[in-house]
DNA sequence: CATGAATGAGCTTTCATTCAT
DNA sequence: CATGAATGAAAGCTCATTCAT
C-alpha cells in the first residue's frame, strides 16, 4: 500500500510553478494558457488540476513564492556588513532581465482587475514596505542616512523606484544595465543622503 | 456612389479609439474584448475592423495615442512659467486615477509581448527622454539644477520614477494621493539640486 | 445596410431548440453536448451561444415551448364537443414514442437539481393543474363526473396518471401501447364517475 | 499470500453501493462523478475499480439492489394481514422525500439510454407486476376487488400509478403529502373496488 | 459604409479510467 | 488489497476575425 509522498508531491508542485514561471514570463499571465503550462510542466491538464484548483491559485501561489523570495532576499542584504549599501547596488543592479521585471508589472496589471491576486499584492506591498521601513529605522539609528525622513512614505517611494527601475528595463534595457544603473545609484543616495 | 470621406474616417478611428480606451481602462487590454469595445463604441465588429485590421493594431494606435498626449502635456509644462517646478508638480501629483496609471503599466507589459507595441514604446521613450533632458539642460544653463548630471541618464532615471509614481498608485492608492506625494517630490528636488 | 431580420433569427432559434430537442430525446439532458446539438443544427459553437446564452437556457427555451405545446393541446381538448371523453383518449394513447415521454421524465429528474429548470417545471405544473382542474370543473357542472371531488387535488392526480402513463411507456412500451391503455381509460372513468 | 475473502468483497461492494446510493440521490446519476463516490465511500478510485468495471456498472448493480428491496418490500405487504389495504396505504403514503423517488425516476431516464440498465429494469417490472397481478389475483378470489378486472394490464396500470406518485413528490412536494395522498387512495379503490 | 451572421480555434476545467507501486 | 498519480478526451463557453448582404 503506497502512501502519499508529501515530499514527491511537494516537487510536483514546483515543477509546476517553475513551469508556469517559465510561461507567464514569456506570454504574459493571460497569454500563457494551462495548456502550455502543462506542455512545459510535461503534465496533463487533470494532472496540473490534481495540485492546483485553478488558473488564479496557480498565480497566486506564483506571486507569494515571489514574495518569499523578495523577503529572504532582502534578510540576505539586511544582514549583510552595509545594508544600505548593499540594498542600493541591489536596486540599480538589474540583473534579472527584463522578462522577470515584466512578470512584476504584469502582476500590478492583473491586480487591478482580479481581486484575489489584488489581495496577494496588497500583502504583498505591505510586507515589502515595511522591511524597507525597518532598513530605514536602522540606517537612521546608525546616522547613515538623514534622520529627518519619515521611515514608511520613504520606504513606499524606494518601493516606486524598484518599480521605476523594472519599467526602465522594460523601456530601454541596454540603458537600464549601464548608465541608468549609476544614475539610479546616485538617485538613491541623494534622497537619503545623511545632513 | 459615395467617396471615401478622410474626415470623416478620422472621427470614426476616434471614436472606436475613445472607446478602446474606457474599455481597456475598465479591463485591461487582455481582458477587453473587441465585442465590449464594439458595444461602446456602438458600432457592429464588422464596421470595426473597416478601420482597424486588428485588435493589436488598436492597442497600438491608442498606444500611440496615449504617448502622443503624453508628449504634448510635456510640451506644455516646458512652455510654462518655471518648467522645472511644474514638472515635479506633475509627477507626484497622481491626477488620473489608478485605472489610468493601470493602463500605462499594461502597456509595457503589452510592449514586452507584441514586437509592434515594443517599437511604438521605444520610439516614445526615447522621444519623452529627450524632452526631459531638454529640460534638464535648461535648467542647468539657469543654474536652477545640479549641472553635473548628465542629462540623458537622468532624463531616464526621472523617468523611471513617473512610472515608479504609477506603480505606487496601483500598489496603495491612499498613499500616492497623500504622504507618498510629498515623499516623491522630496525625492526629486534633492536628487536634481544645484550645488 | 443590412438590418436584423426578426423573422430569420426566431427560425434560427427554432432550428436550435429542434436540433436540442432530437439531441436531448436521444441522449438525455446531460449526455447530449452543446457540440452535439450544434451538429444537429449545423452550427457553429460561437454563433449557437449568439441565440442561447448558456445549455440550461436552451433547456429552459424547450421546456417553455413544450408547455406551451401542451397548453395548445389542452385547449384543443377542452373546446372539442366531449372534453372529457377527449382529454381521456389522449391520456391513455401513447402516441408519442418512449424518447418523447423520456424528456418529460428527465425534465423532472434535472428540476430535483437545477434550480432553474425547477422553477420552470414548478410553472408548467401549476399551469396543467389549473387547466385541469379547469376542466374539472366544467364536467361537474355538466353533471357528467363526480362532484363531490375536490378539484385541485384530483387534477394533481391526473398529472400522477399522465407522468405514470410516460413511465408506463418506458418500462414496458408494447404493454404501454395496447392493453395498457384500455385499463388506464378504465382508471379514469372509474375514478371520476358520476354517482 | 493472502487469498481473496468473498465476504469481505461483498462488504466492500456494499460500502460502495450504499456511499453512491448517497452520492446519486445528492446528484444525480450524471450529476454524482466517480470522484465523489470515492470520497463518500472512503476508499480510493483505483480501488473502486477493483469492485466494479464502470460508474454504468455500479448504476446498474444499484438499480439492481434498489429493485430487489422493492420486491421484499412487495412480499411483506402481501404477507401483511390485509394485503390490499396495506399496498393503497403504501402507494398513497410517500414517506421517502423526493431525492429518494427522484433516484428511481432518474433510473428510469437512465434505462432509456444505458441497454443494461433497460434490460435490468426491464426484468424488474416484469417481477414487480406478477407481483401486483398475484395481489390482485387473491383479492378476486377473497371478492374484495371487482373480478373483471384482468390482473395483468390492471397491474401495470397500478405500477404505472406508483411512478406518478413519485412525479407528483417532485412536481409539488407538499401537495403530494397532504391532498394529494388522499386523492391518491380514492383513486385506488374506485378503481379496484367490487362491484 | 455598415450590419449582424457565422466561424472555428482555443480557453479553463472536469472526469471516467488506467498505471505504477 | 490498496493507494494516489497520471492520463487524455471531452465538456461548456469565449472571442478575434471573416463573410454575405
Amino acid at each position: 500500500m503506497r502512501r502519499a509522498d508529501p515530499i514527491r508531491q511537494e516537487q510536483r508542485r514546483q515543477q509546476i510553478l517553475e513551469a508556469a514561471g517559465r510561461c507567464f514570463m514569456r506570454d504574459g499571465f493571460r497569454g500563457a494558457s494551462i495548456s502550455d503550462i502543462c506542455h512545459e510542466a510535461k503534465m496533463s491538464p487533470g494532472h496540473l488540476y490534481h495540485y492546483f484548483e485553478s488558473k488564479d491559485a496557480i498565480i497566486a501561489a506564483l506571486t507569494q513564492a515571489g514574495l518569499a523570495q523578495a523577503a529572504a532576499h532582502f534578510d540576505r542584504v539586511m544582514n549583510s556588513a552595509h545594508p544600505l549599501a548593499a540594498f542600493i547596488e541591489e536596486v540599480a543592479n538589474a540583473r534579472y532581465g527584463p522578462a522577470s521585471q515584466l512578470l512584476v508589472l504584469d502582476m500590478l496589471v492583473e491586480s487591478g482587475r482580479v481581486p484575489s491576486i489584488a489581495a496577494i499584492l496588497r500583502e504583498h506591498s505591505r510586507a515589502l514596505r515595511g522591511m524597507l521601513a525597518k532598513l530605514l529605522r536602522q540606517a537612521q539609528e546608525r546616522g547613515e542616512i538623514d534622520s529627518s525622513l519619515e521611515p514608511d512614505p520613504t520606504a513606499a517611494t524606494l518601493l516606486a523606484i524598484i518599480d521605476g527601475c523594472r519599467a526602465m528595463a522594460v523601456r530601454d534595457p541596454k540603458l537600464a544595465r549601464t548608465a541608468g544603473q549609476e544614475s539610479v545609484k546616485l538617485l538613491i543616495r541623494r534622497f537619503l543622503k545623511a545632513r
